[in-house]
DNA sequence: ACTTTCAGTGAACAGTCGTACACCAACCAG
DNA sequence: CTGGTTGGTGTACGACTGTTCACTGAAAGT
């Protein structure tokens, strides 16, 4: 261990030490299994210096929401960006969202795991955070059904109907991506199916009309 | 407590006690943050005694599942009677949906957060349960497309979109179950979306060809 | 050079946990 | 009536938990 930083950089460095092992201990467990001293020991450190990072587990989680998210808010960016390049919408999505599960299937693995069983903290962290999602892909049908006076309401259940989608996906993916046997082919069939799904709904999208 | 009860009624009357407040107990955590100790406390027994019943908590969880499941089955079946004899599918789905999740919120709720964060088996009956469940819906919705020579691959994926939509509408609805202000108006709302959902998808299955 | 700050230490605490074991006493079959 | 079966009891054990407290020593501030 080089120690050529200064006390700041060392702080930092064992507290993104205890998210990341906290994250990669979590595994296919549920946060609140994971004791403190489990995460100090992995860490490196005495369980008491635990609390000169964070005050609790708890609030440890919802960091690691945060940290989780980021990834999360930078696919949404990447493929909004990607939609303006590429002519198909619904193929330029699900190639990003693949990639970006791949990349991240822990971070991903945790915030699906904590989105229904986990502390209440945890939980709201993550569902602001989708419902946020969800009202930006509102804003885009908007722009797409521009001309059809489409209700808010419609465009909002439509969005979320689509996300919903996208989650699935996504769930389905981070599931076969722990044990990796033909990981490759079960990968392209769940996009395959996800990217169908959407242009089933884009295909309801064209005969609806908000009454 | 009077006992006019045989010994193997007794037996099964605190399984079942076990059972009951195991599902209690659980109001919003996960199950595996329960102890053994802590259930055999709520059901009035010895923690040893539990053993007489379950070899292990993990165990219990697996049953409670099936036992969870029982009312879902029965609302499966109560919907396609309904089905048969209302005109609109997707409005007598939506209305059994509505009551039957009132009926059984403490079952939905703890099947909702087992569904990805629980144990290995408990993970695993549920999942088998909802499969089954959407390659029931595709064949139903095989019926409906008669005539169109839909593919296998595309009935099921329609099918896993419209589960995993009203999944959806079951989860949302079990949490505003917890603090009823105003529980009724919201529950009607999410009802209304899911249904507007439906009609999307379904709306796109008259436009669809499979390929 | 001297003092303060503070990430990390190590021992100790009161609890809770799962489980093993010997022991009842009420039921039931013979 | 009798003897085995068996839910349920009570005690005990070692392991692990979160948190307290006084401490150390190197970096940072002056």
């Amino acid at each position: 261990m080089a120690s050529g930083q200064s006390r700041a950089e060392r702080k930092e460095a064992t507290r993104q030490r205890l998210l990341d092992v906290t994250l990669q201990l979590i595994g296919s467990r549920s946060l609140d299994s994971i004791s403190l001293r489990e995460v100090a020991r992995a860490a490196g450190i005495v369980p008491t210096a635990f609390y000169r990072h964070f005050e609790s587990m708890d609030q440890l989680g919802v960091e690691l929401v945060d940290e989780c998210i980021r990834p999360l808010r930078q696919m949404v960016r990447d493929t909004r960006r990607g939609v303006a390049s590429h002519g198909d919408i619904i193929e330029g999505t699900i190639q990003v969202l693949g990639e970006y599960v791949a990349a991240h299937a822990d971070q991903f693995g945790f915030l699906i795991r904590e989105r229904y069983g986990g502390v209440r903290q945890v939980r709201r962290a993550i569902d602001t955070e989708l419902t946020l999602f969800t009202s930006e892909l509102a804003v885009d049908l908007a722009r797409l059904t521009a001309g059809y006076d489409w209700s808010t309401d419609d465009l909002e259940m439509t969005a979320a109907l689509m996300v919903g989608a996208m989650l699935k996906v996504i769930i389905d993916l981070v599931e076969i991506d722990v044990r990796p046997a033909g990981r490759k082919a079960k990968a392209a069939a769940i996009l395959e199916r996800g990217a169908r799904q959407l242009r089933l709904i884009a295909l309801g999208m064209t005969e609806w009309r908000s009454k």
